[in-house]
DNA sequence: ATAAGCATGTAAGGAGTTACATGATTCT
DNA sequence: AGAATCATGTAACTCCTTACATGCTTAT
């Protein structure tokens, strides 16, 4: 195996809400469920193979042409439903910002305010997109069936990003004061 | 190099701290980096001996002797406030439970549900760890000149979980709607 | 016609985890 | 004496990203 399960997981579930090319499916993932999942461009097209390889997938012109969009077989829906029953594998945490703040007596108040800021200001840009997400969803008939549980999980962007501007804001105000002791001393 | 910037990153800042030996560095950011940052054993080693022959840290012990902890020199400071005002590596998301709940049509209402719950238990402990360490904090006369910096982190963790609670809250009466919806068709 | 975007892939390399391996120290 | 924990490291492997490479289709 070229792809790793969880890349097998994210590709096949996109074909489930519908069909479409390798392209579309690496626009997807980033446009749809960029917000909690990537997959790097390298992966996507070994995956596609591996998984017609299976007779998970199949393109969907008769002939197979090159650029005809890819839809799970019955047996691909099934190997989906195998692998979305698996325990989600815990991912190691890694926020670049979080670990500068605690080290921030190194770095500095102002820095410090400097990438909180930041964090707020992509909070912010976050939640217009969860919004422009919503509306999309709504619109697009397609989605139906998938809508109610899509919602899920852009509500828990939601909630994420209104925690993530809340804490900026007091992060914020404290931070003035520690510069405020830091250039006192 | 063996290892990268992050990870020198992360052990030349826990460091930074307080002295102390690879077997303690590699328990610090288990314990109080965990909930935002993860090395695995594998990379504090070689990033510890990497640091050491740059002249970035030293055993403290005078003849250099095994299980001595280190401590950054003046130089591994200075290089630990470069490398904090770098820019914050965006982190690829990789959130299982997040996809499996987009995908919720294929895996069903009740088996999301399951999947919702694990994650308020999950937010409900961390609470509770943020709680202790935000004692253990106060406590620590060693950790005064940081402890302003490190609650910022403890802060973002709570807001965090405490969104996660709330969402999971809302997520499950939506499940249980959905659950009804389907067994009726 | 030509530029922009659609579509598909490969190869090299970096990052990170796991399992393995060893020995010292401390507690009971 | 034996068990648990402290302490240090290596090697193989998997996963993933980035850069490279190619050709087609559609709008201007």
């Amino acid at each position: 195996m070229t792809s790793s399960d969880q890349t097998h997981t994210a590709v096949l579930g996109a074909l489930s809400i519908a069909p479409m090319t390798g392209y579309a499916v690496r626009e997807q993932i980033r446009d749809t469920l960029g917000a909690f999942w990537s997959e790097s461009f390298g992966q996507i097209y070994p995956a596609l193979a591996d998984l017609e390889r299976e007779g998970l997938i199949a393109r969907l012109d008769a002939q197979g042409a090159r650029s005809a969009p890819f839809a799970p077989t019955p047996a691909g829906l099934a190997h989906l439903r195998e692998l979305l029953a698996e325990p989600p594998k815990p991912s190691r945490p890694r926020n670049g910002t979080l670990l500068r703040l605690f080290f921030g007596r190194q770095l500095g108040a102002d820095a410090c305010r400097a990438l909180v800021e930041q964090t707020r200001v992509q909070a912010e840009a976050q939640l217009e997109s969860l919004r422009v997400a919503r509306a999309e969803l709504a619109a697009d008939a397609d989605l139906h069936d998938d809508a109610r549980y899509i919602e899920l999980t852009i509500a828990a962007g939601e909630h994420s990003a209104h925690a993530a501007i809340a804490w900026a804001e007091e992060a914020l105000a404290t931070l003035i004061e520690i510069a405020e002791s830091e250039s006192a001393s």
